[in-house]
RNA sequence: CGGGGUGUAGCGCAGCCCGGUUAGCGCAUCUGCUUUGGGAGCAGAGGGUCGCAGGUUCGAAUCCUGCCACCCCGACCA
């Protein structure tokens, strides 16, 4: 045994970590709180890229690219925005080192900047400073515009891919003429979202609204999507801002409207990061290691051909490499590992721990066949598969495996959502089984910090659909006119 | 920032209380032979400023002082 995985049931958190780190996707990087993100992680974080690019373009966005640094002053010209990212800001104040002969290399004093630089948090101010430039008339609207890139958040507890200072997104900055064309953006952009997780990750998600002291630091409201880990806490999936006219405020974004008057801009910004490969990880893995979605997996099959003599080898790799072909053919992410110093034990192992969805072996035994044998990652189970028509029948495998995920996940949310009318009932759902709770609450940030500090469960999403009746808080005794979801929450 | 912990080979650790030959062990690595349908076996080999800086001592991984870093648990967050 190389390396051991602790089971989820000894220590979720250590699970977590032996998964990604046996499985290849990160490892820690000299500078706390930063991530290396490995060749697996990466080829994973491409395909989520592909398909969701894809998705933004069909529905009219294009990409483009601002830079990682921030006039400090920039922060300042939106009140709630600065308030919320002033405290994890990384700041450039030199521009060179030198060698001291008392310190060492430092910052050269002589260097100091006139203005501060900011990394990046986030681009809404280097990117409404920008429109304020580029927009005029109503003819200048819409811009739909993303881009894809790394931001800097200066986090104090760091979990890799789920919090990490530096994290790699995407961030969409839309700005429109009309308020309801606005808040249309943010809705299409949260169907995509949820269209991703669901169809490419195989992640069940809920779409809702976020409470006032939940909301994106500068925004009017905050929509987003909340999936539920095998450990029953909450985790949030993506988040898509309605800004309202705040930003073009800050920066003095106007247009002249067909009635040849000035009016401010309306503003989305929205986002999803590899925090969605936590995601990914913590929904799917067992305690084998990682479990991957076809449609995301970079690699779809792993082909080990077992050999003993000269001979064999010959025969088993013509046979692999014709299977390689067909399967390509049709499209399937198929590798055929002929790597000669490694066992075939020892490349199902790496398969499994890996995540790779489906695995064959083939040997002397099953080419003298005219078959192959096949292995699923998620469930484990194996059978001889023949030759004819191999490639119709692993694309239906792929797709029954994507499919076994994304039921079983579902499940598990519905298995872990329970409604309650009795905040000691709610207390006893948090401490004995976790998961989601569906409670009515009065709307009260008051109330909201007192189930807090009381649980630590927050408050995911006021849901979009099917939670809407009339009730009674618990906690207040306040009239409520909706059940909101509560879960602790990573 | 508060609480706890850890720094010794690439990784994981022992040794430290009670100072004393050449600082050990497992995994990994390299070489050779035998192996190959579920993480191979045997034999050999390479690899260390014991986190950093002072101090005590004939002698420090070990004792003392200071510093640094990282990890875990909380408050904050995509």
């Amino acid at each position: 045994m190389a390396e051991a995985i602790t089971p989820r049931a000894t220590d979720y958190s250590q699970w977590y970590l032996d998964v990604i780190k046996s499985a290849k996707l990160a490892d820690y990087s000299p500078v706390r709180g930063c991530m290396i993100i490995r060749p697996n992680g990466y080829a994973l974080w491409e395909n989520m890229q592909a398909a969701l690019d894809g998705m933004f373009k069909e529905t009219g966005h294009e990409n483009a690219y601002f830079p990682i640094f921030i006039p400090q002053s920039f922060l300042a010209k939106e009140a709630d925005h600065v308030e919320g990212f002033a405290k994890e800001c990384a700041v450039v104040t030199h521009s060179r080192l030198k060698v001291d002969d008392e310190h060492g290399l430092i910052a050269d004093p002589d260097s100091k900047l006139e203005e501060n630089l900011i990394v990046r948090p986030t681009s809404e101010t280097i990117i409404w400073d920008t429109y304020s430039r580029w927009i005029q008339s109503w003819r200048d609207l819409p811009i739909l515009m993303n881009q894809w890139a790394n931001v800097v958040r200066w986090e104090m507890r760091t979990r890799l891919f789920l919090r990490t200072m530096e994290f790699l997104w995407q961030e969409g900055h839309t700005a429109h003429a009309t308020e309801q064309e606005a808040v249309d953006e943010t809705l299409t952009i949260l169907d995509i979202y949820a269209k991703f997780a669901e169809e490419y990750m195989a992640v069940p998600v809920i779409k809702g609204v976020k409470t006032a002291s939940e909301r994106f630091a500068g925004a009017v409201e905050t929509y987003c999507i909340e999936a539920l880990m095998q450990d029953g806490k909450a985790l949030q999936a993506g988040t898509s801002h309605f800004l309202g006219q705040n930003f073009a405020k800050a920066f003095d974004c106007k247009f002249q409207n067909k009635d040849n008057e000035l009016e401010y801009v309306w503003a989305t910004s929205w986002g999803v990061s590899t925090r969605l490969i936590g995601a990914l990880i913590m929904i799917h893995s067992d305690d084998q290691g990682l479990i991957l979605p076809p449609r995301l997996a970079p690699k779809q099959v792993a082909l080990v051909p077992i050999y003993r003599k000269d001979e064999d080898m010959q025969v088993v790799l013509a046979a692999a490499a014709e299977i390689e072909k067909e399967l390509k053919a049709a499209g399937i992410r198929i590798f055929v590992d002929d790597r000669d110093g490694f066992r075939p034990g020892w490349k199902f192992n790496e398969y499994e721990v890996q995540g790779v969805p489906i695995r064959l072996a083939l040997g002397p035994r099953d080419v003298a066949n005219g078959t192959v044998e096949v292995a699923r990652r998620d469930t484990g189970e194996k059978q001889s598969m023949s030759r004819e028509g191999l490639a119709d029948s692993i694309a239906e495998l792929l797709e029954s495996v994507q499919q076994g995920l994304f039921d079983s996940a579902l499940a598990h949310r519905e298995e872990n959502t329970r409604s309650t009318d009795s905040y000691d009932e709610f207390k006893q759902i948090l401490d004995e089984k976790g998961g989601f709770v569906s409670m009515h609450w009065d709307g009260t940030a008051e109330t909201e910090l007192r189930i807090k500090e009381e649980t630590k469960a927050t408050i995911r999403c006021i849901p979009l659909e099917g939670y809407e009746e009339d009730g009674v808080d618990p906690v207040s005794g306040q009239p409520s006119k909706s059940r909101v979801l509560f879960a602790r929450a990573y």
